[in-house]
DNA sequence: GTGAAAGCGCTAACAT
DNA sequence: ATGTTAGCGCTTTCAC
């Protein structure tokens, strides 16, 4: 059984396609097409069945109504949740969405950005893991509206929308020094060159120095992206909470990493806060409900995704001023819980 | 800056665009087109940045080379699983992915399958919330490949790829009637006709009966699918938990009933596995992580989306056989941890 | 070896 | 008030 076409329509009522497709898109009235025919227009598309082919219109019309979301991972809750916020977003405004996960693999976020431009999406909103410009100056040459999201390049002029993660950082250590922890680890995930990888560590940093506390690099780990996450974690937490180091309090620097750390912690049979104290950042649910529960810098998901998605589509629309950029910079809440031993 | 086409190639270059298809889809040996002539063509593609629209491509070849992902919701870790492995594999096969999300709204479901079918999907992937077979049936007659997941119609031959909900559920009850328990409380999420809640619950009456010990309406609860989740779980737990029903412990029918049930057990300050026991459907991994780990029903997610795609992609590429309908129906593991009181 | 032409389904501009 | 035509970018058939 084929599939119905305008043709198929316009047939079987022995007028043009084109007054079929005037009907079906409702400009019949604006275009004092009789009544009565628009009538039997409708009629006969809901006999034959017929289902737009929007592949085909958009070639015509060289708008496709759909976004291309690139992101690391669609099954890490903090970017399933962006996801789906977009979606709905994108929604509202009449656009559909399409995500790819790039596994943080550069030459893989290379070729599935060529692919979302193949397939002909009006707009992209990248989570990139570039180390370096390339795609994104290329992006920009080519006049493809795109947003970034959560990474971007500071020497690079893009629409993105991010946290303030200096700020967010420092925070998180200030309230662990003022608490009284001087020994604070760091755990930090690779690629290191990542905007809120590296701002995260100069919060950090800068913190402690603002309290007189000396950097100290022995304290400061990583552990790359990817699967082996909890086999790297074991031993480092062993190194980092016994002797010599014997660190007070552990700063983790995203979700995958607070978790593993925390099973791994668990596992030695060591207290939170009394045996050493964690702060996670990326808020996500299950940190409420932990015991204790995991003190967290919560990222306003919903806004960025929002505004991305605004941005991105105010972009599409207006072809002509493709050089307005917009930079959104929103702050992060510390959500203060007990696993740093202070209660709220 | 207009894009490149074809015919921008071919003109550039003074041959046909014919020629050009030919030699940019590696097929210019097989149709013995000069070396030298295929050289310039892949420079020239190569010089204007040449990008193939894959929609027009799609037009023409009446496939699109997509396959559409229908569920409840991207952001629930379960369902974020499997798509994330769904895209691994359809991309493997040649075949890109587009997810939406129905929050379990029939409607919204019946509009985002036609959407995807609009945008000429070449098969699609369903997580269905539908109450009844109309859409399903519809999309058999119009014999559009797709495959169900985790819920399916059981009056209907489709290809589906499910867990034995009945007999995972029933191992469930019959552990922990196996520790001692008798007062079991059940706790489902509305919509109820789904397929996996109506076994699920099935199975629980079937293992208490099989233990000769009676069900009893009244520890058996539902709570509407979606935001207000955690609110109606606090009354709900105080009801369950203190006098006159005092149960002793209560299944979670899956993922965010038993992380919200197990934030309000933790507010009221019961001790797991002590004052009540817990066992909850799908295995997240948080489970692992909290105090006392979880005991839940783990879904060899990985083997379903696998399946799936492999049931789809050979539908859509054997347009002759459509009426073979694969049904697999992969047995679920109990992952026995504290929550229960039986410690592995 | 290469080119010309047709056509996938649609819509916009132009005719009548 | 309705129809005709052209063309979006691509691939395929057939002709030279």
């Amino acid at each position: 059984m084929k599939k119905t076409s305008l043709n198929d329509i316009a047939k079987a009522l022995g007028v043009s396609k084109a007054l079929v497709s005037l009907v079906l898109n409702n400009r019949g009235d604006e275009m004092g097409i009789n009544k009565e025919t628009q009538r039997k227009v409708i009629k006969m598309a809901a006999k034959l069945n017929y289902k737009p082919n929007l592949v085909a219109r958009g070639l015509r019309l060289g708008a496709s109504k759909n976004i291309g979301v690139i992101i690391p991972d669609i099954s890490n809750p903090f970017f399933a949740r962006i996801a789906r916020t977009i979606e709905d977003e994108a929604g509202k405004l009449g656009y559909h969405v399409t995500f790819v996960s790039t596994d943080e693999n550069p030459q893989k976020e290379s070729r599935l950005i060529r692919l979302m431009l193949e397939r002909q999406s009006d707009g992209l909103i990248i989570a990139s893991s570039q180390p370096n410009t390339a795609d994104i100056l290329n992006l920009r040459r080519d006049n493809v509206p795109f947003v970034l999201i959560d990474r971007y390049f500071p020497q690079v002029k893009t629409n993105y929308v991010v946290v303030d993660n200096h700020k967010a950082a420092y925070n998180v250590v200030t309230h662990l020094i003022n608490l009284g922890y001087r020994k604070i680890a760091l755990v930090k995930i690779s690629p290191e060159y990542l905007t809120p990888i590296r701002f995260r560590l100069a919060g950090y940093r800068d913190a402690l120095r603002d309290h007189g506390i000396r950097y100290d690099k022995h304290i400061v780990r990583e552990i790359p992206f990817g699967e082996g996450l909890a086999n790297q974690m074991e031993p480092m937490m062993h190194d980092l909470l016994f002797r010599p180091l014997s660190v007070e309090a552990v700063f983790f620097l995203n979700n995958s990493l607070a978790l593993a750390g925390l099973e791994v912690i668990n596992r030695m049979n060591l207290r939170i806060p009394q045996d050493v104290a964690i702060v996670s950042f990326d808020d996500i649910d299950v940190f409420r409900l932990f015991h204790p529960p995991v003190t967290a810098v919560a990222q306003p998901y919903r806004e960025m995704a929002k505004e991305a998605v605004r941005i991105l589509v105010k972009e599409i629309q207006s072809p002509h001023k493709r050089n307005e950029k917009s930079q959104m910079v929103f702050a992060a809440k510390l959500e203060i819980r007990r696993s740093c031993g202070f209660y709220k």
